[in-house]
RNA sequence: GAUUCGUUAGCUCAGCUGGUAGAGCACAUCCCUUUUAAGGAUGGGGUCCAGGGUUCGAACCCCUGACGAAUCACCA
């Protein structure tokens, strides 16, 4: 981006200059008391009715001594009225005249009192009878303009500039605005589905000495007081698990995680995952509790249970199928993983023309076959239960089958959106997986965690209650109820490499624009060709140079007979 | 990380086989008292992403790089 103005920047900025010149301040420091919005003002229409609204001008039709505006607030548009007697009773007609049609632009903040009327075409309108100059704009916004059909002409649609400037994009593209309506609305029915039913909101270390909870590379960082790294938070599961020790029933957070690894369209660095642990109960619990929640929120945010995303229609409303991992493989591949050594497994994952290496385990192998084979099938939410043991180091062994964990995971269109557990609460069996986790990370397996938390081992030889947990990923969770492929378009200020802003271009010539014009200052006209052969500049660097000059009227190429001549321009 | 595509006026985009850079909206000036994306007339506005190469001549062809997007790979 350049510092240099573009024409039309400079003539707001004289616009400003003129603004004061009156005597108007264009950024007064005092409140204006608005007492409408555009939407209030079109739900409570009474005709003559008198409001104060404030806004941006996103549309000004001049039409003479009259002139309409569309007036733009956090709620919508409304129209104005613009009417020169009105606004200018006496002989002074400054105020229409100069202030309203030659200095204000599109874009600017104003503030509008006026009366409620209707229009010969039947558009609710607010006819002025005063207004002020809130906020002047200084550039131009892109403007989208909407026929009747709803095609939109000259959108905003660049995502590299939607998603740098999201103040633009909020400003223009008001179906971006829903968006994060909903985001919210989703964060409150999830609040309120758990404060009803008595669990409480808690927050815990972003920065941890120890990050856990997860495998995932963290983000390092140093606290200079203490000389110690620092990590921003993977994970906030084993905080949550020391308050169940501690004795709370039920405790959530919306946590935002942070993870060191790839961004695509579904990831990045920083993230919202909600965790949720209660006490006294198992992940069978969790599964009704969990589609109970779903339900719930889709209905909080869209008005009703289903959801569409891309080409599916998807319907939260409880119950959702259960089906064992093994039930899975079996129904896909007809391959019954029960029993089966690592060698049967490895071949048989072959024989699907699955990739697989010598250092996946058991584990490993059956998380393939059902990445591979099963995990997309799955449109409408489904659980899947009963995951194997090394997938799950935090996850209490299956009460019926000691290779199994109690988990299950949350699948809507083919992607996992919730992932729960019966909690481990066994100190001694917890130790031991973190210790093997440590092996496998030394092996160089980088899924596994490459510490171990002493101090939450500690917590759980206290004793913690037996305790079922659920993590559900918040932005995945908005993008299949607002229909939104791109994690980008989920969060306000996606993560992007940050834009380089340039130095404004210095009026003086560079090396080869001054080698051509030393020459031509001596000689003051001369042939092209001449000129270019002394200058010994390679054909790009001449062009450039060249042009340059002639840009700076420094010299002039004329022709003359099928002959270029530079002359020197005085 | 790989591949493909993109980057031209404030915004959306054209620009053919290489020959002085185009449109619509926006902007400026003038006319107009009820308009619904777009009243009429006229006129300004460009580092064609950056650097190098080829060429008499590059927005266009070639190379390198920056940024973005999509697909794939990776990903509790």
């Amino acid at each position: 981006m350049s510092l240099q103005l573009s024409e039309q920047e400079i003539i707001r900025r004289e616009k400003l200059a003129k603004l004061r010149g009156l005597g108007i301040n264009p950024y007064p420091a005092d409140l204006y008391p608005v007492n409408h919005t555009s939407k209030e003002i079109r739900e409570g229409y009474e005709e003559g009715k008198k409001v104060i609204v404030a806004g941006r001008l996103m549309a000004i039709n001049i039409q003479g001594k009259a002139s309409f505006a569309q007036l733009q607030d956090s709620e919508g548009r409304i129209q104005v009225y613009f009417n020169r007697d009105v606004i200018c009773e006496g002989e002074d007609k400054t105020m229409y005249n100069v202030v309203f049609k030659k200095l204000l632009d599109l874009g600017d903040f104003v503030g509008i009192e006026g009366e409620l009327f209707t229009t010969k075409v039947g558009e609710m309108s607010v006819r002025v009878l005063g207004f002020k100059v809130l906020s002047k704009a200084l550039r131009p916004l892109p403007l989208p303009k909407t026929d009747k059909e709803g095609n939109v002409y000259d959108g905003f649609t660049d995502p590299e500039m939607r998603y740098r400037q999201r103040y633009v994009d909020l400003t223009v593209n008001p179906k971006v605005k829903d968006v994060f309506v909903k985001r919210s609305k989703l964060f409150t029915a999830m609040r309120n589905f758990f404060n009803e039913a008595g669990y409480f909101e808690v927050e815990t270390p972003i920065l941890q000495p120890i990050p856990g909870g997860a495998a995932a590379r963290p983000f390092v960082t140093h606290h200079n007081s203490l000389n110690i790294p620092l990590y921003m938070r993977i994970a906030n599961e084993l905080y949550l698990k020391r308050l169940i020790v501690g004795g709370f029933d039920g405790v959530y957070e919306f946590s935002k995680n942070f993870r060191n690894e790839g961004m695509d369209r579904t990831h990045n660095p920083e993230f919202t995952a909600m965790e949720i642990y209660v006490a006294y109960k198992d992940y069978n619990w969790m599964m009704d509790f969990t589609e109970k929640l779903l339900e719930h929120c889709a209905i909080a945010v869209n008005g009703t249970s289903e959801a569409t995303f891309d080409e599916h229609k998807i319907n939260f409303k409880a119950p959702y199928k259960r089906v064992t991992m093994r039930q899975s493989i079996i129904d896909f591949t007809g391959y019954d993983i029960k029993g089966q050594t690592e060698e049967q497994l490895r071949a048989a994952a072959k024989g699907m023309n699955i990739e697989v290496d010598e250092t996946m385990g058991v584990g490993k192998l059956i998380d393939e076959i059902f990445g591979e084979k099963c995990e997309g099938n799955y449109i409408q939410p489904t659980f899947i239960t009963d995951y194997p043991k090394e997938m799950s180091p935090l996850c209490k062994e299956h009460r019926e089958d000691a290779s199994l964990t109690e988990r299950f995971e949350l699948m809507v269109c083919g992607k996992e959106i919730a992932n729960a557990y019966s909690e481990l609460n066994d100190p001694i069996d917890q130790r031991e997986r973190f210790e093997a986790q440590l092996e496998l990370a030394k092996k160089g397996d980088d899924e596994a965690g490459e510490f171990i938390d002493n101090d939450f081992l500690r917590a759980l030889e206290y004793g913690m209650p037996p305790t079922s947990g659920l993590g559900i990923g918040m932005d995945r969770l908005i993008m299949y109820l607002t229909n939104n492929p791109s994690i980008q378009e989920v969060l306000f200020f996606p993560q992007m490499k940050p834009e380089t802003f340039e130095k404004k271009k210095s009026l003086e010539l560079n090396d080869n624009e001054k080698v051509i014009f030393d020459i031509i200052s001596k000689e003051k006209s001369m042939e092209l060709t001449t000129l270019k052969e002394q200058a010994g500049l390679s054909n790009k660097q001449w062009d450039k140079g060249i042009k340059a000059l002639g840009k700076l009227e420094l010299t002039k190429v004329t022709k003359a007979n099928d002959i270029l001549t530079v002359d020197l321009v005085e």
